[in-house]
Order: C-alpha cells, then sequence, then structure tokens
DNA sequence: CTGCATCCCGTACGATACTG
DNA sequence: CAGTATCGTACGGGATGCAG
C-alpha cells in the first residue's frame, strides 16, 4: 500500500466525488432529474405530481440545490397567477447518460438485493 | 401528461431507483466500495486508513449495509488476533462501472459546478 | 400557483470508551 | 485487530400556515 495510494483516496473536504453525491444522493435530487430528463418541461405542481410523494417543502429545497448546480434553468413567467418553469441544462443533461446507467443497474438487481437483505436478517 | 407517464415515476415504496441510491449514496458506502474495487482484498484497519475521516463506529455500519445488500464479502479467519478481510462481489464489481462513470463526470464537472454554486449565492 | 417560514421529530453521524 | 456500547448533536425532512 504505497503512500501515492493512500493520498489518491484519502477523503479531504475537496473530495469530487462526494461533491456530486452529496448533492443527487440526497432524498429527492435524482428522481426530480429522472423526471425532467423525461419530461423536458415542466412547472412546481407538474413535478409534485409526478413525484407523488414528495412534500412541497422538499420539491422546493431541492429544485433550489439543483439550480445552484446549475444542473436545471428556472425559469418565471411574471403572469397572474405565477407560472415558473423547470428544465435540465446542458450541464444536467450530460449527467442523466450516467444516471440512467445507475438506473438501470438498480433494476436488474433490485429483487436480488431485497433477497439478500432478508437473508441476512437471519 | 399521460396517466403511464404518471404511473411510471410516481415513487411509491418500492422503486428500485431509491432502493440503489438509499444504500450507496449515503456519506460512506461508496467511498468503501471505491477503495475494494481499487485495492482488491482489505483489512477493516486497512479501509480505515484509506478513508482518513471516517469513525470506527460508520466504517462498521456502512461495511454491514454493503455487506447485507450482497456488494461485499466478509471473511472472518479465526485466529489471534482477530483477522477480517473485505472485497466487493460479483454484484458488487458489477456496479462499479457506473459507479465509475459517475466520478468520471463529477472530476470533470467538479470546478464548474463549485463556480455556479458561488455564483448562486450572489 | 408558487414557494417561503415555522415548528417538530427521527435518525444519521461523530467522539469516546470498552471488549474478545 | 476488529469491532460494540453509549451518549450527544446536527441535520434532513414532514406538517402546517402564510404571502405575493
Amino acid at each position: 500500500m504505497s503512500e501515492e495510494k493512500l493520498n489518491k483516496f484519502s477523503v479531504s473536504e475537496d473530495c469530487p466525488v462526494r461533491n456530486v453525491l452529496d448533492r443527487i444522493g440526497d432524498k429527492w435530487s435524482m428522481l426530480v432529474l429522472l423526471v425532467l430528463n423525461e419530461e423536458g418541461v415542466l412547472r412546481f405542481n407538474e413535478i409534485d405530481k409526478y413525484i407523488e410523494t414528495i412534500s412541497q417543502r422538499m420539491l422546493s429545497v431541492t429544485l433550489k440545490g439543483l439550480e445552484s448546480d446549475g444542473l436545471i434553468k428556472r425559469t418565471v413567467y411574471p403572469v397572474i397567477p405565477p407560472k415558473v418553469e423547470y428544465e435540465l441544462t446542458e450541464r444536467g443533461q450530460s449527467l442523466m447518460p450516467h444516471l440512467q446507467s445507475l438506473v438501470s443497474w438498480a433494476k436488474a438487481n433490485l429483487n436480488d438485493i431485497k433477497a439478500s437483505r432478508v437473508a441476512f436478517e437471519a
């Protein structure tokens, strides 16, 4: 185990993996990205309907986080009643293939993983 | 927005995405997987050294979680002092390419994302 | 309609000490 | 060496109410 390798993985504050995963690894971000990727442009309430179990508060917080990372774009139309649309940015779109690949793996392995969890309890 | 599409993303208890992401999306699991993928077989204390900032407790908890999902294998040697080795299972290995692809994206976009965050504050 | 403010809770996480 | 036990804390996240 060389010093070089040690440093490669030693986790400091700036670990790139953690920096990204801390964003998309939270409870809702990835789902919002997947929905927007599928549907293109959506309003606040539309996203809310797609992700049934999310609260308004968490949707708001999640959207703000994704916007601050430049993964989604927020467009406000100055009309009454207010209308706000969300869509993926180019950066957000460039992330999607990698997420999709993870989703495929998840779907393919979900049953086996569940079985393992049950077996592990015993 | 058809009913069909709604159901496709409506998040229930069994969402495959969430089921996987809840495991590898926590604070340490992905890092442990990456280290084991790089080094092959490691003992408890070796992993601890690689991931400098993790506590013994969290490493223990994380390893148990990954083992219960069948992503890593734990081998105990009945010797004194005790010796326990950890390594990726086949399932764990099959996940790694997807994680690696995410890591590459993270490294490539880290600086831009950080810049976006700063700009967003203003 | 969009989304912020407030209150509250469970749990993820960390520090320390201890054991086979 | 490889953990477990215990205790505290911080933060994610839900419910509700209010505002522009």
